[in-house]
RNA sequence: GGGGACGUAGUUCAGUUGGUUAGAAUGCUGCCCUGUCACGGCAGAGGUCGCGGGUUCGAGCCCCGUCGUCCCCGCCA
């Protein structure tokens, strides 16, 4: 037998048919003589009726099936009876009057239904992957996720990128996150690493002269798990050589656009832009969620006494967050929040003034202007955070950026806003779709430092990765020696309402400077030589000037399907703790399998 | 590595102050039912209360440990 349509299909314009359906048993309705099926595919579900009088041995077959059995339809399309319409299915207005049941296969009693609306818990879920991924939800996350990397694949393609693809087993690279290994049977002792991603292999590609690079491509970093963080995901990686940031800009909007597009979104206009010191003044963040309004430093309307009376000093910020709608906290309120502000906020003597309504009647005229420089309107939530500090410490400035100080105050601001817009989302509303194009506030991110201290290692590291670009000024200026902290990168990262989509630069096309960022960082000439050297080498041999960026596609499939976490893009994804439950791996492997590796097990005791 | 939430029937959950035989819904099994679509009716089965230890006359409930799932911090060039 074979199947002529599938279970989603079939209209009253096809009433009269012969048709034959396959797929899983929905749900069963037995009414003695009369028995239906609801019959699933990936394509939507259409009701078989079983009558005793038109075919009794497929009723008799019918009487034996239970959900999530495989059964094969035969029958005529049917127009229903107007009384017997349902209007809550596409294929309500018909139905497979079958004279012909077989049963493909039986099924167990499932540990859950696939049909059920209720969803099991994530364990069980992931144990039975299968199962779950029946469900009609999954199923349409799946298939949008193919019609978004469907639509980038074939933007990139008609933009002239070439999809090339690059090894899975290269080399280790300390910097950066943890490698997951690869042991060598044929080379004792040593290791493949899989890539955190192609990077190098893309600029290679660059250099090989073949102009536009992308890839799809699978990365794998070895840290710990979050909800939008999995051990191995998927990048759409790209290369291009000759590129000004606009150009990057450029593409990545057009193939965003494209993908979105196949989701029923419409964007219109360019994405909007920020420094990176500007997204931390005004969102204390490098990637600021703009669907709630910026923080205001409210400094220059408070008096130096007021300031005193609040404990800060009139030489640090004070930072207004305001979340619309959010009304007037109470005092159980306010105490929760305690637990959900920063640790900074209690160890860095920083502090969220959360009470507004006591400080406009303790200082009713600047509280006033506060209001007005927030743009705050009735009913909107105030918070002020400030610092303490009867002193201002000793703030090294270095170039154009934020002192230290102002910088944690900021940040810590920031995570207040962030704490603030998580506990009243229900109220403020602004992460509630709309379903227009308007539920997705993208943002250009720019200038970011070429470096950052840090201060276990006592070293500077790179702010992105080693192979950016700095600024061309800051370069000509000597800062990569003087003053590396005010070194700005040709580095911009990709924001959707506040999740990094992806992140790139423009890259260091000249072995000098090169060179002259690995010594930054802290590396001799012979360790760089050692990790690096056929990448020093290549870039001897007519380098073009080349740039990129990588956007994870896991993180967009995610928004667009309103997921709350990665895993219900993924097919088989792992736990918290990096376990695939369904197979379960990792697992222990043999000693002959290790002895060939040359490998064994160190435990801790 | 740290913090938090959760773990009770196949599933989703309730379980009071520690007290008789641990409940509900759904699913499952059997019987009945010719217009249902979350069909309905009747009857029934189903429990290592994650695991180990402790306190107690008595533990699903209290304590200690441990395992698992989830969320967050650290980490993620």
């Amino acid at each position: 037998m074979q199947r002529t349509h599938t279970c989603g299909e079939l209209r009253a314009g096809d009433a009269g048919k012969d048709v034959v359906l396959m797929g899983w048993v929905n749900r069963r309705r037995d009414h003695g003589n009369l028995i239906f099926l609801d019959l699933r595919d990936r394509s939507g579900v259409t009701q078989i009726v079983l009558d005793k009088d038109i075919s009794p041995e497929g009723h008799a077959k019918a009487e034996q099936v239970r959900p999530e059995y495989v059964v094969a339809a035969k029958g005529t399309l049917r127009r229903r009876d107007t009384s017997a319409l349902n209007p809550k299915m596409p294929t309500g207005e018909v139905e497979l009057v079958a004279n012909e049941l077989s049963v493909l296969n039986d099924s167990r009693v499932p540990p859950f239904s696939p049909a059920e609306d209720a969803i099991a818990n994530e364990e069980v879920r992931l144990q039975y992957r299968y199962l779950d991924l029946r469900r009609p939800e999954m199923q349409a996350n799946f298939a949008l996720r193919h019609r978004v990397a469907l639509a980038i694949r074939n933007y990139l393609s008609a933009q002239g990128f070439l999809e090339i693809e690059t090894p899975f087993m290269t080399r280790s690279t300390p910097e950066g996150a943890r490698d997951y290994l690869v042991p060598s049977r044929v080379h004792p002792a040593h290791f493949y690493a899989l890539p955190q991603s192609p990077q190098l292999f893309k600029q290679i590609l660059m250099i090989s002269g073949f102009d536009r690079y992308f890839q799809i491509v699978r990365c794998f970093r070895d840290e710990d798990l979050r909800a939008d963080r999995q051990p191995e995901f998927t990048q759409i990686d790209l290369e291009m050589t000759f590129p000004q940031q606009e150009t990057i800009f450029a593409v990545v909007e057009g193939f965003l656009k494209a993908a979105f597009h196949e989701a029923g979104v419409d964007l219109v206009g360019g994405f909007p832009r920020m420094s990176f010191d500007e997204a931390i003044r005004l969102y204390g963040i490098d990637k600021p969620d703009m669907r709630l309004p910026a923080m205001t430093d409210v400094r220059s309307v408070i008096s130096p006494q007021t300031a005193g009376t609040l404990k800060t000093t009139a030489a640090l910020p004070v930072i207004a967050v305001r979340i619309p709608n959010v009304g007037e906290l109470s005092r159980k309120e306010r105490d929760d929040l305690r637990l959900l502000y920063p640790q900074k906020v209690a160890t860095q003597k920083i502090r969220a003034l959360d009470d507004f309504k006591r400080l406009e009647k303790s200082f009713p005229e600047e509280m006033a202007k506060v209001r007005t420089a927030t743009g705050a309107q009735e009913g909107d939530l105030l918070v002020l955070v400030v610092a303490d500090g009867e002193t201002v410490p000793e703030q090294r400035v270095v170039g154009k950026r934020l002192p230290p100080r102002d910088r944690e105050l900021f940040e810590a601001a920031g995570q207040v806003r962030l704490a603030l817009a998580q506990q009243f989302a229900s109220r403020h509303r602004a992460f509630e779709k709309k379903g227009t194009a308007d539920d997705y506030k993208f943002l250009w991110v720019t200038d970011f430092p070429m470096f950052e201290w840090d201060e276990d290692g006592k070293t500077w590291i790179a702010a992105h990765h080693p192979f950016t670009s700095p600024d061309e000024d800051d370069l000509k200026a000597g800062r990569l020696t003087s003053d590396p902290g005010a070194v700005r990168a040709l580095a911009y990262d990709i924001v959707l309402n506040g999740t990094e989509l992806g992140s790139g630069s423009i890259r260091i096309h000249q072995r000098a400077v090169q060179s002259e960022i690995f010594r930054a960082l802290g590396m001799t000439d012979e360790e760089a030589k050692e990790r690096f050297g056929f990448f020093l080498e290549a870039l001897t041999y007519g380098t073009p000037p080349h740039g990129g960026i990588a956007l994870g596609l896991d993180r967009i499939a995610m928004i667009l399907a309103g997921a709350p976490s990665l895993r219900e893009v993924i097919a088989f994804p792992k736990t918290a703790k990096a376990i695939d439950l369904m197979v379960d791996a990792p697992t222990p492997v043999s000693d002959t399998q290790m002895r060939e590796l040359h490998i064994r097990p160190v435990l801790k005791g």
